[in-house]
Order: C-alpha cells, then structure tokens, then sequence
DNA sequence: TTTAAATTGCAACTGTGAGTTGCTTTATAA
DNA sequence: TTATAAAGCAACTCACAGTTGCAATTTAAA
C-alpha cells in the first residue's frame, strides 16, 4: 500500500478529489483554531468527517499535510495597486495585507511562521506564504514611487514596506485591534512624513 | 500532602529555596527554546535535575509553573531615557525593546503572547509582561516632547511606539535579521521624519 | 454491465509520554 | 536529637498519536 503522490499525472484518483479537499479544508481551519503545534491528524479526520486511518496513507506524516494545504491555499498572488500616488498605492497595499494578517488563514500562516519552534521545513514554507501573499505588488509600487521623485531614498523602500507590516502585526497580534482603515491611514502618513511633522 | 504556597509567610522551606529557583530556571530555559505548547514538566524536571513528582506537588499544573517563572522573571523596570531630544529617547527606548525582543526570555514571552492559542490566563501574563518591560518609559518620553514642542500632534504618539515595536518584531521574528544599532536609527528616523523627507 | 484495481472505512492494536499514588529517604527547625 | 515537611523513587493509569489487517466501496475501463 505505498502512500499516493497527489499531484502526479494519469493516477487514478476514484474519491480522491473530494476527499482531498475535505482534509486540506480542515487542516487550514484546525491550523487557525489551535496552530501547527496543537494540531492532530485524528482532530483533522474528525473534523473533515474521514477516517484518520486514510490521512496517514496518504500523507507520511503532519509536516507534509500541512505543507499540502499552505501550497494550496497559496495560488493566488494580489496585482500591484497603481492609484497615482504613492500615498495611495501604500494604503492600497497595507489594506491587502491587513486583510490577509486578520484572516483566518493569514493568522494561521503568521503564527507557525513566528512562533513554532517545530519544523523548519514548515516554517520555510509559511515564511513562503507570507512573503508571496506580497511578492511583485510593492517592489512596483517603490518603482513608480521613484520615478515620479516621490521617494528620493530609494534605501527607504525596504524599511518603509517592513515597517507598515510589523506595525500591524503588532495592531493585530499585540494590541488585538482591528487594523481598520482609519489606523492603516494614520500609519501610512506616519511612516511617509513622520510624527513630527505639523499635520 | 497540600500544595504549598511558595509566597506564603514563616512557611518553613526546607530545601525549597534552591528547588523552586532550580526549577523555575529551567522551566524559563525550556519556555526559550521549546516555546509553551511543547513544554513538558518532566522535562523540566530532568533539566532542573529533580524529580518531576515535586513539582506536580508544588505546581498544580504547566500553567501555574509558567505563571510563577514569569513573576519571577519579571521583577525589573527599566528607566525612562531623558537624552534630551525626542530621537534620542526614542532611540533608547527601541535599543531596550530591540533587545529585550532579541533575548530568549523576550523571544518566549512574545511567543506565548502571539501564537500559542492555549491558556488564556497565561497569555494574559504574558501580555503583561510584555507591557511592563516598557510601562513608564515610553509615556515620559512621549510627555517631554510635547512639552518641547517636539511632537506637536499628541494623537500621534501611541501609533507612533506601537509602529516602532512591530518593526522590530518584523525584523526580529520575520525578516530573521538583527535589529541592530544602525537599523534602529534608521527605524527612528523613519517614523519621525518619513520616507518622504529628502533626508 | 461487469470486473479489476485502488481507495476508504473500520476495529483493534502498539507505544509513548503526561500525570498520579504510596511509600521511603532526607533535610531542616526546634 | 527528634518531629515534621519536602523531595525522591518506582510503579501505575490513562489519553491519544500512529499502525496494521481486513472488509466495504467507489471508480475506470472493458
């Protein structure tokens, strides 16, 4: 009984489909309720009404079940913003990756990559995640911003986009605020003109 | 055989001193490096080189252990910086979050605060911790440069160490980067003055 | 429609490790 | 020196993750 590679051609997959989605579903939703750590193969089973025995065949173990699932959920990249301003654009992007940080999956995503100590592998690949749910749109936006001399340090990019994402994890995660759209505003024309500025 | 209270007055403590610092050591040591879900009192138990059987006697359970490695960890305030100016304060401030962040007891704390979606109680505790590692500082800062005419917009002082203290946890638990001096500076630069200035 | 192959379900099993209990040993205070 | 409480020790229970052999079911293809 060797254990199915599902993505290879010409298998025949009789209830595999089905049965695949089910799983990775209810791995994607037990990794939000409880995380990475907590999560249990047999919890998983239960959850998406399919016997734990069939999980075990056909993934070797809890790394790469979830690592199925985060490749999943993951095939979907957000188009750069092109509003005409760079103000614009950042609130664009800061708005997408609020959204993505207080979803479900986000959050589930956020926090095997911050906190588990587990597998590296895992890790590597939510790391994966989080970075693709940005991948082209901000370097785009940081291109045009230059060009039209709205953003004369070019080595400010970086830290302006890290920046605006660690400020609403820790809105999220530490303060458990919403990330709502007046706070994205105010964080946006922080990091462009500075708290010192007359406002 | 009662549990006993390790705060209680004229309890007489045999060999309970150096056995409750053995242990609460160790249960800090494992909370840094396995991070609360995967700690096990047995192993702390090795660990401290003691008898896992005790500390089930003092400690009801791994919550009440943490609980009381937490208190005890806990007990120092840092000072308010007073450099003068608010970027020197500010960039004080955010070396003492840098490296409290960067320090292994920082990294569990904040670990259990964000990821771990067990005991309320003790992320409750570790929220405080968190707090409390910059309680007075920052709002002193914050008091003096309004009073100097430095941060004319009030309002804008929270988001304004919020957004330096996710920064740094980006930088720290994402990006996997030092925040180091010169990253700091940068950082303060930025939320005060803005990606836009001409630097 | 039938048949063969593969997948899923099911039930019973193993193994590991957390937490418990009764008893003995040892340290401390008086 | 002695009484008392704490710590150690060994053996136990129990829950739950992961395994195995076999029966039932679905699907693709003839």
């Amino acid at each position: 009984m060797p254990i199915i590679d599902p993505l290879a051609p010409n298998t025949p997959q009789p209830r595999g489909d089905a049965f695949v989605q089910a799983v990775l579903n209810a791995t994607l939703l037990a990794l939000a309720e409880t995380g990475y750590a907590q999560l249990s193969i047999p919890a998983v089973a239960q959850s998406a009404g399919v016997n734990k025995t069939s999980i075990y065949r056909r993934w070797p173990d809890k790394a790469a079940l979830v690592r199925a699932a985060l490749e999943v959920a993951m095939r979907h990249t957000d188009a750069a913003p092109n509003t005409g301003t760079l103000r614009g654009d950042l609130i664009a992007l800061a708005g997408t990756v609020a959204a993505f940080t207080q979803s479900p999956l986000g959050t589930a995503i956020i926090r095997i990559m911050l906190a588990e100590g587990g597998n590296p592998e895992v890790r590597a690949l939510a790391s994966a995640a989080y970075q693709q749910a940005g991948k082209n749109g901000p370097f785009e936006v940081l291109t045009r911003a230059i060009q039209r001399g709205e953003l004369k340090r070019q080595e400010a990019g970086p830290i302006l986009l890290f920046t605006i994402a660690g400020a609403i994890m820790h809105r999220v995660f530490v303060e458990r605020e919403a990330a709502s759209e007046s706070f994205i505003v105010q964080l946006v024309d922080l990091v462009l003109y500075g708290a010192a500025a007359n406002g």
